[in-house]
DNA sequence: TTGCCAAATGGAGGCGCCCCCGCTTAGCGT
DNA sequence: ACGCTAAGCGGGGGCGCCTCCATTTGGCAA
């Protein structure tokens, strides 16, 4: 994430981007592919003109508002692993996965636009929360606080089953009993010598 | 061709319908895929409700016109048949197959757009066109004035041949004279009892 | 032929997209 | 601390798309 090597965007204009990308998770998720752009920058108050500037397209708005999604669930992970212990951090970071999903799902029709124009904004998508959940297990793990024997690609197999049946924003509690309990089950088993000391 | 089932069409509607066809391959082999919809509405000398109501989408419109096209050349064949000798007919026919290549080369960008939205222009074309070929062929065969060893498909793929190789509008003179070239070898060859009496 | 009515028309108007350019401001050099 | 410069802003305006509806017209029935 983050942009490479092009010249690094004065802040004020980052902060416009962003503020731009979270106006159209919102717009996008409430009214579908034909949201108008105009109420975007509105919303995130900016001129359209700096809207257009930052997005050419409407795809590109929509493939960057993803991106952006994705990027900042797994940007959260070293400030939770800093301010709590790892299985506290887990169970929090599941919570932003189904905030993401749900966004996701919200802005599906966009998203299928983007694709049959012939992009995939799924690109590296699946790599980088991976990678983020690998890196809290490992911190769970060295910490002794969860188990060893379940590895991060089938932890990454169960949120996503949560997300797919579960990611309606009405069904938020059900998708939060069902983080509890599969975070339940990741516990230690005693007798496993699994924790330390 | 032709509108099957529904209501049939009040005479003005479709003369109005074909003028904007017409108007379509004009201006979009002209302007190419962004061509606006207003002008091929004024040089069909309609209003834009009219053009619309025809055709709901951009899409549509190229759709239709292409298939317009097709559906011209093959009514052209029962014409020809009544007012020439069939081997004057086909290559009366062939003159009327190269501009539709031409136009169909020229509407490349607007029709690829159609089929990036999940349509398939061409379905039934290659087959309309064959069948049109095939009624000028027997009619030659018939009368005896072509060979009868040279199929129908044979022919289809010389002429789209010339096509591929000539369609440009600046190559017309080329195209005539493959045309010719390929025509004169479909002449019955003496010695081997094509011709009648 | 005439009258009727549903089909069809067309163009004005509303709306959103996108561009442009005069103004603002971040960020650096002194 | 202060200017300078260019990056960035934003909203007004032009333009094309599409809709709507008062008006026209084709086609049928009497």
């Amino acid at each position: 994430m983050a942009r490479a090597a092009e010249r690094p965007l004065r802040a004020d204009a980052q902060r416009n981007r962003e503020k731009i990308l979270a106006a159209a998770v919102r717009v996008f998720t409430e009214d579908g592919l034909d949201a108008h752009l105009e109420r975007i920058a509105r919303e995130a108050g900016v001129g359209s003109g700096t809207l257009y500037r930052n997005f050419p397209t409407r795809e590109a708005l929509i493939e960057a508002a993803y991106r952006n999604e994705v990027a900042r669930l797994c940007d959260a992970v070293p400030g939770l692993l800093a301010t709590m212990p790892p299985d506290q951090a887990l169970r929090a970071w599941t919570r932003r996965f189904i905030d993401y999903a749900t966004a996701k799902l919200g802005m599906a029709d966009a998203l299928r636009a983007v694709i049959a124009a012939g992009v995939n904004p799924y690109a590296d998508s699946r790599e980088m929360i991976q990678g983020a959940l690998c890196s809290l297990m490992d911190a769970g793990t060295a910490a002794g606080v969860i188990r060893t024997d379940i590895r991060p690609t089938d932890m990454f197999a169960a949120l996503a089953g949560i997300a797919l049946t579960s990611a309606q924003p009405d069904q938020r509690d059900q998708a939060e009993r069902l983080l509890d309990l599969t975070l339940d089950g990741l516990r230690p088993v005693a007798g496993r010598g699994a924790g330390g000391s």
